[in-house]
Formats: C-alpha cells, sequence, structure tokens
RNA sequence: GGGCACGUGGCGGAACUGGAAGACGCGCAGGAUUUAGGAUCCUGUCCCGAAAGGGGUGGGGGUUCAACUCCCUCCGUGCCCACCA
C-alpha cells in the first residue's frame, strides 16, 4: 500500500477555481428573455430560483452564514448540474441599527462602517466558493433601492393602506424607537431584551390586517413548509370566531360591545368587565362615588408594564364602577367592573364574565364575590356552583337558559347567536389577533418616509417623481433625543408639494423589516429603473423555488414579505400568490451547548478553519456533522475526518490517474490476461460498478430530501469500497468510478474536485454538469442475505439468490445446522417469509 | 397554562413502507511505519459473559410472527405562544 502523498493544497487550487468560475461566467444566471436551450439532464433549461436569507453586514461572516450558504450552494450546484437555469443571487440587508449604534459609541460614519462590513462579509464568502451571481448583488442602504421601499409606501398610502394614527405602542427606551408586534418577545425588545414599554404616540402603520384572512388561508398552499412555522404564523394571524353582543347601559342611553366565543354561555354572564384603557370608562364612572377609586386603578395599571402586568400571573385585578348594565337575554341587570385581565387590544376590549365557564372569571369572581349560575351541565349534574373549585369548560347540555334548555351546548352555540342576531341584540364576527405593523423607527440609519407635513394642506405624501427622498449622510448622530434626522434642518425644510409653502419632512424612518419584504423580487431584475422590478423577470423567476434561513424569522420576516407580495400582486406587478414554494429553516450553530455569541467567547471563526483545512473541508463537515434543520454542534477535532477523507479522495484519483498512464505505456507490451484473470476482473468490476450506481442513486436522493450528512456518507462509504477495487479492473471501469465520485462530490467540495478533473485531462468544468445517472438494471445484486428468525430472534443468515423460490429457501434453512438446535423436536407453525430479507419461524 | 418538536453507544449522528439497531465520522485501544513526535495505513470498539448465550433505542404497558418505528401512559429536554374572552 503506498503511502498517500498528501499533496492536496487548497491554498492554491481554491482561489485558482473562484478566478477560473469568475472568467467563465459559470453562475451567472441565464437572463428571463433568453429563449429556452432545452439543454441536458433533468433540468432541460427549467428554471430554479434558491435563495438564501441575505445576511445584516455587521462585520466577518460567522459560522450560522456558512452553514445557511453552504446548504444553498449545494442546492444550487446540483440543480446547475441537472441542467436548470439557475438563478442564485446575494445581497445584503444593510440598513439597521448596529452601523447607527457605532457611530453613536465609536463616532464612525454609518456609510463606512456598513460598506467595510459588507466588503468583508463578500470577501468571506467569495473564499467559500459560493455559486452566487454576484452582478445582481442588492444593497438596500443604496438609494437605488430604498427609492423603492418609498414607492412601494405611496402606493399603500394611496390605497388607504398605509395610514398614520395615535395608539398605545410598544417602545424600547433601551434602543429608544417604537416597536413593531411582530418585534416584541417574551414582553421584551427582539433586539436588546430590554422590557417594551407603551407609549401614546402618532406613527406610520401598514394594514397588514386587510391581508389577514388571505394571509391565513394561502398557508394552506404552503405545503413545503415546515409544519411549526406554518403553526406559528396561524397562530400569530390568530382567527378565532365568535359573537359580538350588544349590552345597554342601565342608566344611560350608551352601549358597548363585547365579544365572545361562547354565545352558548350568555346566560350565566353576571357581570361584565370593560379594559382599563376603554373610553367609556371615564364617562362611566363621572359624579359616581366610586370614581376616584377606579382612577386611581386606571393610574396604576397603566403605569405597568407589560412585563409586570403578566409577571403577576394568575392574580387578576379589578375594581367595581358604580356602573350597571342589561344583558339583554334575560334583562338582568350586570355590575359593570374595571379589571386588568382584559386586553384593550383584543376584541372590543370588553368581555361578559361567565365565571361558571371561564376560570378567569371564576378566579375573579370569587376574589370579589361576584355572583354565578351554572348554564351548561357538567357530567357530575351538580349545577350548583358553591362546591366548584373551578370552571367548567367542557361541553354539556344547556340549563338555565330558557328556551334553549336541554340543548347541547353545541348546538345552543349556533342556535342562541342566531336568536341574538334576530332580535339584533348581536352578530356574529371574527376576531384576529394580527395588529396593523407599525412601522415608523425613531433611528437614522433606515429608508426616510416619504411624507411631508404641511400648515395648510396636513400629511401630503412626496411626488412619485421626487422620490428617491436621499437619506442625508455626515450628519450627527448622539443616541438621544429622537430622531437624529429632526435635527437636519436642510433635510427637514421643505416646500409642501401641494401649495408649495414652507412645509417639514417626516423624520422618523422605515422599519427594516420593510428592506427585506420584497428583495427577492429586486434580484429578478436588480438593475430595473421605472419600477422596483420588471414584471415579465419577476414572472419568469418567482416564485423562490427554494428559500433557506433561520427559524428566527418565521413570523417576522415570512409574513411581512407574503404581505407586501400579496400588495403587489393586487397592484398588479405580480401574478403571484406567495413568494416562496419551499422553506427550509436551518438549525444554529452551537459550540459548547451553547449559541456562538462573542459575548460568551465561544466564537469559531470561519476564516481560521479555512486557513488550517480550506473553504471545502468545511463545507463538507458543516453539512456532514448534523441534518440542516437540527442544530449543530460544532468540534474542532471531527473536521479532522473529513479533511482525510478529502485527502482519500485526492490520493485515489492521483493513483489512478498515475495507473491510468502507465496503463497506457504498457498496452503495446504483453499483458497478462489469463482467463483466469478475466473472470476475477469481470466480477470486480461488476461489484465496483453496482456500488458506484448504488451511490449515485443514494447521493441524488439524499440531496433532494436535504440529507446532506448521509450524501456524505454515502461518498465516503463509495470511496472507502473502491480502494480494492480500482486496481484490479479495467482502465475503463476504474475511469467510470472515479469520475463518479468526483462529480458526485463536486456540489460539496467545489475547488478540489474541479481541480482532480483537470488533472483527469478534462477540459470542461465540473460545474456545467451534468449531473450523473445511474443505471437501475445495474443495482441488483445476485445474491442475498437473508436473516433466518426463530420467533423473532435472529438465529442464522444464509445467501441465496435473489428471488429464490420459498418452497426451496424452506428446504435450505432446515437443513441449516446452525438452526438445528432451536426447530429440532418443534414443528414450524408457521412460516413468516419476506422476499429477500426475512424468514421467521414461529415454533 | 396551551401548542409543536424531540429522547438511540463516550460524542455527532444512521436505520427504506414495521423486517439484521448503532451506517458514516469523531474519540478511544492495539499494531505497522518512524530516531521521536505528527501524519499515514491496518485491526478492534453497545453492555454483561471465558464461551454458549443473554440484555439493550428515556420509564411502564399494549398491538404484532416481528417495534427505534404504531397506540396508551408517565418522566425529561428544546422551541413557540401565553390573561386572546
Amino acid at each position: 500500500m503506498p503511502i498517500p502523498t498528501m499533496s492536496y493544497s487548497f491554498n492554491e487550487c481554491e482561489p485558482k477555481w473562484q478566478r477560473r468560475w469568475k472568467e467563465a461566467g459559470s453562475f451567472k444566471a441565464v437572463p428571463h428573455s433568453t429563449p429556452l436551450p432545452g439543454g441536458e439532464g433533468k433540468g432541460e433549461g427549467k428554471k430554479y430560483y434558491l435563495l438564501e436569507m441575505f445576511p445584516y453586514p455587521s462585520g466577518r461572516i460567522h459560522m450560522g452564514h456558512v452553514r445557511n450558504y453552504t446548504i444553498g450552494d449545494i442546492l444550487a450546484r446540483y440543480r446547475l448540474a441537472q441542467g436548470f437555469r439557475v438563478l442564485h443571487p446575494m445581497g445584503f440587508d444593510a440598513f439597521g441599527q448596529p452601523a447607527e449604534n457605532a457611530a453613536i459609541k465609536r463616532g464612525v460614519d454609518p456609510v463606512a462602517w456598513t460598506l467595510d462590513c459588507i466588503g468583508q462579509m463578500q470577501a468571506g464568502l467569495k473564499r467559500l466558493g459560493f455559486s452566487y451571481d454576484w452582478d445582481r448583488e442588492v444593497s438596500t442602504c443604496s438609494a437605488d433601492y430604498y427609492r423603492w421601499n418609498q414607492w412601494i409606501f405611496l402606493k399603500m398610502f394611496e390605497k388607504g393602506l398605509a395610514y398614520r394614527a395615535g395608539a398605545p405602542v410598544n417602545w424600547c427606551p433601551s434602543c429608544q424607537t417604537t416597536l413593531a408586534n411582530e418585534e416584541v418577545v417574551q414582553e421584551g425588545c427582539w433586539r436588546c431584551g430590554t422590557a417594551v414599554e407603551k407609549k401614546e404616540l402618532e406613527q406610520w402603520y401598514l394594514k397588514i390586517t386587510a391581508y389577514a384572512p388571505e394571509l391565513l388561508d394561502d398557508l394552506s398552499k404552503l405545503i413545503h413548509w415546515p409544519d411549526r412555522v406554518l403553526t406559528m404564523q396561524r397562530n400569530w394571524i390568530g382567527r378565532s370566531e365568535g359573537t359580538q353582543i350588544r349590552f345597554m347601559l342601565q342608566d344611560s342611553a350608551k352601549t358597548f360591545d363585547v365579544f365572545t366565543t361562547r354565545p352558548d354561555t350568555i346566560f350565566g354572564a353576571t357581570y361584565v368587565v370593560l379594559a382599563p384603557e376603554h373610553p367609556l370608562v371615564s364617562e362611566l364612572i363621572q359624579g359616581k362615588p366610586q370614581e376616584k377609586q377606579v382612577r386611581v386603578f386606571i393610574g396604576k395599571v397603566s403605569r405597568q408594564s407589560k412585563q409586570d402586568r403578566v409577571a403577576e400571573g394568575v392574580k387578576k385585578e379589578g375594581i367595581f364602577t358604580g356602573a350597571f348594565a342589561v344583558n339583554p337575554v334575560n334583562g338582568e341587570s350586570v355590575p359593570v367592573w374595571v379589571a386588568d385581565y382584559v386586553l384593550f387590544e383584543y376584541g372590543t376590549g370588553a368581555v361578559m364574565a361567565v365565571p361558571t365557564h371561564d376560570q378567569r372569571d371564576f378566579l375573579f369572581a370569587r376574589e370579589h364575590n361576584l355572583p354565578m349560575r351554572v348554564v351548561i351541565s357538567p357530567p357530575d349534574g351538580k349545577t350548583d356552583p358553591d362546591g366548584w373549585k373551578e370552571a367548567y369548560e367542557g361541553e354539556g347540555k344547556q340549563v338555565n337558559s330558557g328556551q334553549f334548555d336541554g340543548m347541547p351546548n353545541a348546538e345552543g352555540k349556533k342556535k342562541i347567536a342566531l336568536w341574538m342576531e334576530e332580535k339584533g341584540w348581536a352578530k356574529r364576527t371574527v376576531q384576529w389577533r394580527l395588529r396593523d405593523w407599525l412601522i415608523s423607527r425613531q433611528r437614522y440609519w433606515g429608508t426616510p418616509i416619504p411624507v411631508i407635513y404641511c400648515g395648510a394642506c396636513g400629511v401630503v405624501p412626496v411626488l412619485e417623481d421626487q422620490l428617491p427622498v436621499i437619506l442625508p449622510e455626515k450628519i450627527e448622530i448622539t443616541g438621544t433625543g429622537g430622531s437624529p434626522l429632526a435635527k437636519v434642518k436642510e433635510f427637514v425644510e421643505t416646500a409642501c408639494p401641494k401649495c408649495r409653502k414652507p412645509a417639514r419632512r417626516e423624520t422618523d424612518t422605515m422599519a427594516t423589516f420593510i428592506d427585506s419584504s420584497w428583495y427577492f423580487l429586486r434580484f429578478c431584475s436588480p438593475g430595473e429603473q421605472k419600477l422596483p422590478f420588471d414584471s415579465a423577470a419577476a414572472d419568469f423567476w418567482m416564485p423562490v423555488d427554494q428559500y433557506i434561513g433561520g427559524i428566527e424569522h418565521a413570523i417576522l420576516h415570512l409574513l411581512y414579505s407574503r404581505f407586501f407580495t400579496k400588495f403587489l400582486r393586487d397592484l398588479g406587478l405580480l401574478k403571484l400568490e406567495e413568494p416562496f414554494s419551499r422553506l427550509l429553516t436551518q438549525g444554529m450553530v452551537l459550540k459548547d451547548g451553547e449559541v456562538m455569541s462573542k459575548s460568551k467567547g465561544n466564537v469559531v471563526d470561519p476564516d481560521g478553519v479555512i486557513a488550517k483545512y480550506g473553504a471545502d473541508a468545511l463545507r463538507v463537515f458543516i453539512l456532514f456533522a448534523a441534518p440542516p434543520e437540527d442544530q449543530l454542534e460544532w468540534n474542532d477535532s471531527a473536521i479532522e475526518g473529513i479533511w482525510r477523507f478529502l485527502n482519500r479522495v485526492w490520493d485515489l484519483a492521483e493513483r489512478f490517474s498515475v495507473q491510468s498512464l502507465k496503463f497506457k505505456e504498457e498496452e503495446s507490451e504483453s499483458k497478462d490476461s489469463g482467463p483466469e484473470h478475466e473472470t476475477l476482473n469481470l466480477k470486480l468490476e461488476t461489484e465496483l460498478k453496482r456500488k458506484v450506481h448504488a451511490a449515485i442513486k443514494r447521493v441524488t436522493e439524499d440531496i433532494e430530501l436535504f440529507k446532506f450528512n448521509t450524501a456524505i456518507s454515502g461518498l465516503m462509504e463509495l470511496r472507502n469500497g473502491m480502494e480494492k477495487g480500482l486496481s484490479g479492473c479495467s482502465p475503463a471501469a476504474a475511469r467510470e468510478a472515479v469520475e463518479a465520485l468526483i462529480r458526485l462530490l463536486n456540489p460539496f467540495a467545489p475547488h478540489m474536485t474541479e481541480e482532480l478533473w483537470e488533472m483527469l485531462g478534462h477540459k470542461e468544468m465540473l460545474a456545467a454538469g451534468p449531473w450523473p445517472a445511474y443505471d437501475a438494471g445495474l443495482l441488483t445484486e445476485s445474491e442475498v442475505t437473508i436473516v433466518v428468525q426463530v420467533n423473532g430472534k435472529v438465529r442464522s443468515r444464509i445467501t441465496v439468490p435473489v428471488n429464490m423460490e420459498k418452497e426451496q429457501l424452506k428446504s435450505l434453512i432446515l437443513a441449516d445446522p446452525a438452526l438445528k438446535k432451536w426447530i429440532d423436536g418443534n414443528t414450524a407453525k408457521e412460516w413468516v417469509i419476506v422476499p429477500n430479507r426475512v424468514v421467521n419461524i414461529v415454533v
């Protein structure tokens, strides 16, 4: 056995092939306007849009990027080799707070900081040899891009979908800006974790709720999205069917509505509760003895952060307003309370309380001695609530419910709602959990909102032909005291587009999630000047066939992008319903069980790994270490195994190329080829062919299923299995085997395999394909090993020709001496025979 | 509290549709080569047992000729949502 030469020098070969691909334009997407070539292979020139979530340029790339983009690159290269017309672009989500924070802390210019980060990230991505069409690169902080954010905003404004409203908003005191509901995670800021406060502010909103029904319904079309992402979106949108019931106040003409999903319990409503923020409260208590106390209570609740309000847990606080309302179904007078467990944001901000059949109402009623009445009979039939320990929320028959008594409550739900509707007391409605999207940010590094405030004309949108509203550069950013743009006189002071009188520009910028809500469309035609994108190009490339990114965007980015797509469709720019056909959410990269982060000091720098083992080894390792959706535990020594494997492939191919040269030299001389030698060769060759074609099948199928880890182990097995076969068989068979291994390995380790391909005398690059096909006829083995069990326990194994007759198999088994002690003296009661696999004898 | 995942050697992880549990790799042990180390190559590596054999996929139970796989239940871990009426 020759000692391997270890001559694989990635330092030379990786930059070389990166240069070659660039020179050849290997990864340039063929424009949509170019006619179909009807190319070779499975793809036959069909389009394939592969997209990975573009990065925020915060510095150098990290292992999470490496993983995300390696997964994408395997798929892009695989499809390209198959003859698909691949669009695989990359860009930078370049607006956002870190650049601004760097400016505040270190006085650097956000523009320069961002460009520097983009440069570093690009270099990192290029070092990994990813197959991007860099000609299509997009950066969201360039005016060429963000002008279209402004354009889309104006279109939404035109359609009434962008509006300004005063409301209590989420405020992060640390980031000094407002946040969308989606950006509040566990009552904290998604970026810094600081407890979010409520603030009454006038801000810009996008009416995403107008699309709530469609955003929910169309989730059923996303059959290739992970279930948990669909579930999360479904829960976030939160559709709830119910009934809105109108209550009249006893000593006033005023009314208010409550929302309930349980109209069957209306006869049990013994009090009603308003949210502390409910506008009616103030009127109700006017002049009543309770007024002062109620105001104190409301003041206390409003000062509490949501975090505190939730932290108190089940403890529900409330107070009687002194007012009474009338339950429409029975004319009963019920007290009106105010309590912190009713949320102003949801439903109507008021509820009817049924203590017997709602646990929250039950606890509150017990605490405050409020009356209870059972209206759904529980299984034990106890309709006196005195001894109850908790509310009964299950199914049962209606009791104490007038003409509905005796009816199962499921039926009561429908009948009572209908009856109340006929009487004009109620209407059936649908409530949504989804709120409109607050997009104003009191920050600098983002897209200026294209709006002007005029003393005479009010809110005036910037004229379309005045776009873009350029974000001023080189301004002072202190991080204190509101929107930085407000202090830039030249920016703020302008003329009203309508009356030409002096006016002020809006000084808030847009949430950066807007930037990423349509970038996938820009990639279809990145140079487009008249519109955000060219519709013909988008019609051709969209939808994204495969989208890859982190699970942390399950709601935020993926919901917003779906919203934008639907809006742009309604605008007539798209024919598309959903932007992303397939979604793969990759797991996080951990070190010592924790997410890699600078603060924890457990970061493994990709560049360091590349310097030691090369980009190919890093790519293969990160795919081999875990299935793409799982968390990946980084292990410094495990990559050694990949390094060894790649070297063993290199060594094998090199030995083969030397050997095949020798073959040619020796061909004229006498060859040792007796009949015995021929048979041996034939057997070896058949076996080698079988292994090669089995590997082609396995690797191809595994890539299709995103099982990259087992695809790589399949390649390792092929490499190990070729060790002995190669030297014994014909140069043609050996060449087929070696070349198949190289082709199959190519998407994973593209540099090394190109180098080997060239070494074997090929002029065409591997990147050009084709992907190898397997011959199913070569896969069948002539013999199989059958497991023989007695009473379900493995007792023997026999090797027989495939598809052997059952009777013949039985007699062979009965003759097996290893089985004698197990079946001797007993008679076989039953034979379970699974062809070519297992025989189980029951005795 | 609700929902969704998941639980397999010392470690990362395999196992098609219910049919040989632990593929592939790391680590470890032994050997070859080497002045030595590193690298490389070969062999072994679920547990108990000298062997025959027995046990084994978080615990318990069930279905089946046969269960990592299906059903019930309990325990544990992770993620998401969380006073949503």
